[in-house]
DNA sequence: GTTCGATGGCAACCATTCTCGATGTGGCCC
DNA sequence: GGGCCACATCGAGAATGGTTGCCATCGAAC
């Protein structure tokens, strides 16, 4: 690879000017600036941004690290980070790491992300390493928290109302009438699964229906194991069985509609189902979720806005906490469309 | 930040031993190494990858360029790299971009990550590059390309036998008796879709069906324009209508889905849907999905292996084309289920 | 006394950026 | 016309933070 060296000697010219003519970072008559990019035509030169950074101290990527880029919850704010990042800020890129949820892998991946020298690091926290990431702030690097907040750290973060689209959702349920509502919680440390819980609860009690702990179940956040769980909750007589099911995530949502075909049962007219986390891939399905989306595109650009402004101010505005809105998507899996079931209404 | 020099100061040893202890790359007493690990505990240090990957000239980290990462082939795919990497080489890191199927993005992408040194790139080519990558590989850059290939760039791929799962798959609608199969066709550069095509085109006239070209039909690769031409398809009257189509990827598969609940259509009974590639977050809907599973994940990991065989051992061993088995999942959507549909049958 | 193995230091090197300062040129004033 | 100053342009070389080849030193063994 030709260096800078060799373009300077061929354009007989200092480094110094060729560096200039590269980052345009002082005037150079337009002759020499001349000479200088055929050199680099020529030589096929091209910056090595490893030295690059190592001089000026800054590397132009960021760190990311979330629980599991399958999730199409993670992918979808990782895509908004990602484009939030290649329109405003360039010379930018992204490191990804996924944790599973797993302290110690978090913790790892922070750590060569920091050997790294990244910029700046957006995360959904695990949870479990609150005093290495507030030691890391202490320091210095700029950081975001997406989705999840840690107690205790003071730090930007994007977040999305829990609470309330959770007692959005839940109303809805009860508004169709539904009493007996049962509730799929995921095993997460996550606060936000609490706060969903929390909202929960209040719509219930806000109704006045109380409610059964005999129909919360929380199951580790996999598919598999959520299957079986869900199935614990609804292989009852019909009788005891929920008349619909509030699931706390992606996870559950999936292992409740699974559980639902094995068990036999029709939803959603022998059990509703209503998901925290909308599936953008299941539009084609039947019957369709009802669910509350998240705006984790957005997240994605919103964590990017407070990041970068977080980069160049320093760590003089104190953190700023975004609370971004949700929706109710009213769709079949609660049975609330009048249109009932499309497919069927030609049979 | 502290540096080598300081701890090396501290613990009144040079910068060479210090950098042996850290990379255990000459043999140190241990009491010197101690004293070493002592400095660098209490001064916080880290080394600086940066300055470390300059000296070196390598980084540890690899590019990966994929088309779109919300779409559930690629986060799978992206996945089984991560995977493979953290568990094979440690200390490796992942750049991902994202393309959008857009050729000057790509070259973009790909300049970027040139500059930033990456050891080695994983990409799924969108077409129109073809010259920045082989000159890229005649440089040493180590190169393998994912789920597509480029004519004429002689590089490590790993791919998928597209011809043979098309086949399968066209074979199945043939045998359950579809002689009318419409085709999805995605308006994409890319190689797989022809070769998918070719598969389908070689099972119809094995079983001596004709190809109707008027139940041909192509889309951009994009949810919504792909529901209208979905639409165009099958909102025709019965006997012009296809029974069963064939959506050559994931996006005409929702458009096929979503078109057939707009038109109010019952699937399977109406109209069946195959589809290339597989939808695993709508395990728990209905119908479930017929379609032809890609290994995306194993494919992610084969790509790190090729990678790093070749990152090893240079330019030597010819570029090796690796094939991937793929699989039908034979589930609803094409009716050949005996047990109908099951939310319906205890109705 | 010589040789050899075990340790560890010196200093070059990686490819940039960036701070000074050097050089030249033209204008202006006396 | 000579001297001086301002301005425009560019170069020399330090600095960034490590790694690594080569050599020096020190005991112990022969």
């Amino acid at each position: 690879m030709a260096t800078i060296l060799d373009v300077a000697r061929r354009a007989g010219v200092s480094t110094a000017t060729v560096s200039h003519v590269i980052n345009e970072s002082r005037v150079v008559t337009p002759e020499t600036k001349q000479r200088v990019l055929e050199a680099i035509e020529a030589l096929h030169y091209r910056r090595d941004g490893i030295a690059r950074s190592l001089r000026r101290s800054r590397t132009g990527t960021i760190g990311l690290v979330v629980s599991d880029i399958t999730n199409p919850f993670f992918s979808e704010l990782v895509r908004g980070v990602e484009d939030a990042i290649i329109e405003k800020h360039r010379d930018s890129n992204l490191i990804l790491c996924n944790t599973d949820e797993d302290t110690e892998k978090e913790r790892r991946s922070v750590e060569t992300l920091l050997e790294k020298r990244i910029d700046g690091l957006i995360f959904a926290p695990a949870g479990g390493n609150e005093s290495q990431i507030s030691h890391l702030i202490t320091r210095g690097v700029p950081v975001v928290m997406v989705d999840r907040r840690l107690p205790g750290v003071e730090a930007d973060a994007v977040l999305v109302d829990n609470v309330q689209g959770a007692y959005e959702l839940t109303a809805h349920l009860l508004g169709l009438g539904h009493r007996r509502i049962g509730v799929m919680r995921a095993d997460l440390r996550a606060g936000s699964i609490e706060e969903r819980l929390h909202g929960f609860e209040a719509a219930m009690s806000a109704a006045g229906v109380p409610v059964d702990p005999a129909l919360i179940v929380t199951s580790p956040s996999e598919v598999d194991e959520a299957t079986r769980v869900a199935a614990s909750l609804i292989a009852r007589p019909s009788v005891q069985r929920p008349s619909a099911v509030f699931c706390t995530n992606n996870f559950m949502t999936l292992g409740m509609l699974r559980a639902i075909v094995q068990e036999r049962l029709r939803c959603p007219q022998d059990i509703a189902v209503a998901g925290f986390d909308d599936l953008p891939w299941a539009l084609g399905f039947h019957p369709q979720l009802t669910a509350i989306a998240q705006p984790a595109y957005q997240m994605g650009q919103v964590a990017v806005d407070l990041l970068f402004a977080r980069m160049s101010e320093g760590a003089t505005h104190p953190p700023e906490q975004r609370k971004l809105e949700t929706r109710l998507m009213v769709r079949e899996s609660c049975g609330a469309t009048l249109v009932q079931p499309l497919a069927r209404s030609t049979a």
